[in-house]
DNA sequence: CTACTGTGTCATGTA
DNA sequence: CCTACATGACACAGT
């Protein structure tokens, strides 16, 4: 949090500096102090549980009218200039948040080296300079993850049909999300409860009722409803899908702004833009040409069959892994999209060039998207990517559900790899098959039960942690070095704990549940260390209420240093009544005749008083002859010895016995719970442990990911040089859509007709499905 | 006033 | 059977 503090507050310095450059003169104080909670949230330590409404009801109550303080500043500034700033004030007060400043401090620049920067988009040029105002020194991480998310936006845009305004709320709703993300990194678990957000959220629309807003709501209906399913159960975790709900939110507060947006925007054109305010779970229909499949992929937002703790888990890997893949996986991704050829569909249907910043997408839209859209091949953007020959005859050959890489892989057919499926073509198309495999491999379906198994396990104290652990090690490029760091220490605490069975007091008291046993034979833990004192004390006739020091010293009873820590304990532990004949147990309790200090220690006396337990009371009422400690701690032979040394009545030694009996059962309580307090200190190590182990897996597997996708494309360029040298005994070139290579088992490689190719694909692909049930 | 926590105590089981 | 210990459950006091 205070690295976010930090980026925050040195972006917004640097954004100021902006901002004067631009001739806007603008008070940060003002954004810090009152004018501006949300950002003053951001700063000064924001509960991020807040900071998706505030975000919302900053936009929307700074939608209307002059309270947006920049107006106010601009007034008080340029006085001379008021009415000018008015009409800008006009122009701009339709979302005068700083984000909003960001963005027209960028459209400046862009507007005017917008033609040196082909490579970036409009909305990516406006986040990810939003993200280079705010904060250019920041980490690795958080640049990642603002390209992951402005290149989301660009994808977003390219995938969904034309319209301008609207994308531009999606953007902007995105760079919210943005802006929570980086913030939920650093939050607390609070931050991604379902319920919680669910009431911000509740709270958000019953602010906006009175406002614009209110009209967004009706007229969308049902339909903005729907929508907010989705928002809710991905919005804890800032999942892109979520963007549908903030658009309403902000529908009418940006659309002003969009146009502005639209002046700059470097397509000129706005082909990409959605056709309406049609969220993405509309924008996600039209990537994909099968409704069903669109079902099938919105099905666990929309009926929430999966828990938002599991998109939230989802969510938060990839956006783990993307912070630390996102340059690599990107530019390997788009070199595998440069590749292309030129009839690669993406390029084609948008007419994009391959510099063009839409193929900068990230798989953000993907990889949120794909936490509810398992469907998606797993590697079918590659494919697609891939140059194939006769693909649309072939591409039914392949099977739609490619989400298993084995059957992929296993398949002796080379045609599964190479021909993708028209219906996943086209999906992979419009959803940007620049999307990263790595994160599509991730939410493939065996990897989500795998993290919603895990999550559901470890859900609880995860996310806070993880975030934090996450950041660090995907800060770091090695995880494996971050790994060892953690590891050892993790696990040499582990043993300490285990070891001693007691790592939290392995401070205060080293002689705990192991040093007890050895202890008992004089006194047991908790009271051994009294026990020694009290023979000294005894020695003088003392009779110090040993309990009393474990009341003083509480937790550390054990620990007999810790007990003359407390300096006024000295002279109080000499009020020794107890050794005293029982004759003189009354007269003992007065205290000492010694008029020195007597006041100080009648009141420390009292204090001793109420300090006692009930059984010292009890036992000093029936004169008991020894010290409650004595009567604890003494073996039982010894404890025999002294009771046989006193003439002590029925009631005396039942109490005795009783002492003895709850004294000791005292202490076992006292173990019992410490040792039940470290084994919950265990497991939360080991959940720390396996959250790392976890998150290295997952590192791991983007590695693998990454391999096996450079190692499919050689083998599909291999194909395509051996299928392409093939000929027929006339000489003429098979057709790669009436025959397909083929691996035998031997090695050796057949060319069979592509009908067989197919049913042997689809065989294959059927045994591990089988499997799998 | 309520909820939570820490502690002591009892009952019970185990070695 | 006794003793010591462990542990769940409950009560109570303090926060």
């Amino acid at each position: 949090m205070l690295s976010l503090k930090k980026y925050l507050t040195e972006g917004l310095l640097q954004f100021t500096i902006l901002l004067s450059l631009i001739g806007v003169r603008v008070d940060v104080d003002t954004y810090l102090t009152s004018q501006l909670p949300p950002l003053r949230e951001i700063i000064l330590g924001p509960s991020s549980a807040y900071t998706q409404t505030q975000f919302h009801n900053l936009r929307n109550t700074l939608d209307g009218y002059g309270i947006h303080p920049k107006s106010i500043d601009l007034d008080n500034y340029f006085t001379a200039r008021r009415l000018l700033s008015q009409v800008r004030a006009l122009d701009r007060f339709q979302v005068p948040t700083t984000e909003v400043n960001a963005w027209l401090v960028h459209r400046d620049p862009e507007g005017s080296v917008s033609g040196s920067q082909p490579s970036s988009g409009l909305a990516l040029e406006s986040s990810s300079g939003l993200q280079d105002v705010t904060g250019p020194d920041n980490g690795v991480r958080e640049s990642e993850t603002e390209q992951g998310f402005s290149e989301d936006l660009e994808d977003l845009g390219a995938v969904a049909p034309p319209v301008t305004g609207d994308l531009t709320k999606e953007d902007i709703d995105l760079i919210d999300i943005l802006w929570r993300q980086d913030i939920d990194l650093g939050a607390g678990r609070e931050v991604f409860d379902y319920s919680h957000r669910q009431k911000e959220q509740d709270v958000d629309k019953e602010q906006q009722d009175g406002g614009e807003q209110e009209d967004t709501w009706a007229s969308e209906g049902t339909e903005a409803l729907a929508r907010d399913l989705l928002v809710d159960g991905e919005t804890g975790e800032s999942f892109p899908a979520q963007v549908p709900g903030g658009e309403d939110q902000t529908a009418l507060s940006l659309e002003k702004y969009f146009r502005l947006l639209e002046v700059t925007c470097p397509f000129g054109e706005n082909a990409k833009f959605p056709a309406d305010v049609s969220s993405i779970t509309e924008a996600v229909p039209s990537e994909s040409e099968s409704p069903a499949l669109q079902n099938s992929l919105l099905s666990p937002l929309l009926t929430g069959t999966e828990s938002p703790f599991d998109l939230e888990q989802q969510w938060q890997d990839l956006m783990s892994i993307m912070e630390m893949q996102a340059m690599e996986v990107n530019t390997s991704a788009n070199e595998i999209l440069y590749s292309a050829p030129p009839g690669d569909p993406l390029s084609t249907n948008y007419s994009l060039a391959p510099n063009t910043p839409i193929n900068q997408n990230v798989s953000l839209h993907q990889a949120s998207l794909g936490g509810c859209s398992q469907d998606f091949s797993l590697f079918s953007p590659e494919v697609e990517s891939l140059p194939v020959a006769s693909s649309s005859t072939l591409l039914p050959l392949v099977p739609s559900n490619s989400t298993n890489l084995n059957s992929t892989f296993g398949s002796t057919s080379l045609a599964g790899l190479f021909f993708p499926p028209q219906l996943n073509g086209t999906a992979n198309d419009t959803a940007g098959p620049e999307l990263p495999d790595p994160l599509g491999g991730l939410l493939d379906e065996a990897m989500l039960d795998e993290i919603s198994l895990m999550d559901l396990a470890i859900e609880e104290g995860f996310n806070p942690v993880q975030a934090s652990q996450l950041e660090e090690e995907f800060d770091s490029d090695s995880g494996l070095s971050l790994d060892s760091s953690h590891s050892p220490s993790s696990l040499s605490s582990s043993e300490g704990s285990s070891s001693s069975s007691s790592s939290s007091s392995s401070s205060s008291s080293s002689a705990s549940s192991s040093a007890s046993s050895s202890f008992s034979e004089e006194g047991a833990v908790g009271y051994s260390s009294d026990s020694e004192t009290l023979d000294l004390e005894e020695a003088e006739g003392a009779v110090g209420y040993q309990p009393e020091y474990s009341k003083f010293c509480r937790m550390s009873y054990q620990d007999p240093s810790q007990l003359s820590c407390l300096p006024y304990l000295e002279h109080v532990g000499h009020n020794h009544t107890y050794n005293m004949a029982p004759s003189a147990l009354d007269s003992a309790d007065l205290p000492p005749p010694s008029t020195l200090k007597k006041g100080s220690k009648e009141k420390q006396a009292d204090f001793l008083d109420k300090q006692m337990s009930r059984d010292e009371h009890r036992a000093r009422a029936m004169k008991i002859p020894f010290t409650n400690d004595k009567i604890i701690n003494l073996p039982v032979e010894e404890f025999n010895e002294l009771l046989s040394k006193y003439q002590l009545s029925e009631a005396q030694l039942s109490l005795i016995r009783d002492i003895r009996r709850r004294g000791k059962n005292k202490m076992a309580a006292q173990n019992c719970r410490k040792r039940k307090l470290d084994t919950i200190l265990n497991l939360e190590r080991d959940v720390e442990d396996l959250q790392r182990d976890k998150a290295r897996l997952l590192r791991e597997k983007v590695e693998f990911l990454r391999s096996l996708r450079q190692m499919k494309q050689k083998v599909q360029s291999l194909y395509q040089e051996v299928f392409g040298r093939l000929r027929d005994e006339n000489g003429r070139p098979y057709s790669p859509s009436q025959y397909a290579l083929q691996y035998a088992g031997d090695g050796s490689v057949l060319l069979i007709p592509r009908t067989m190719a197919d049913q042997q694909a689809r065989r294959q692909e059927r045994k591990p499905k089988d499997r799998r049930k």
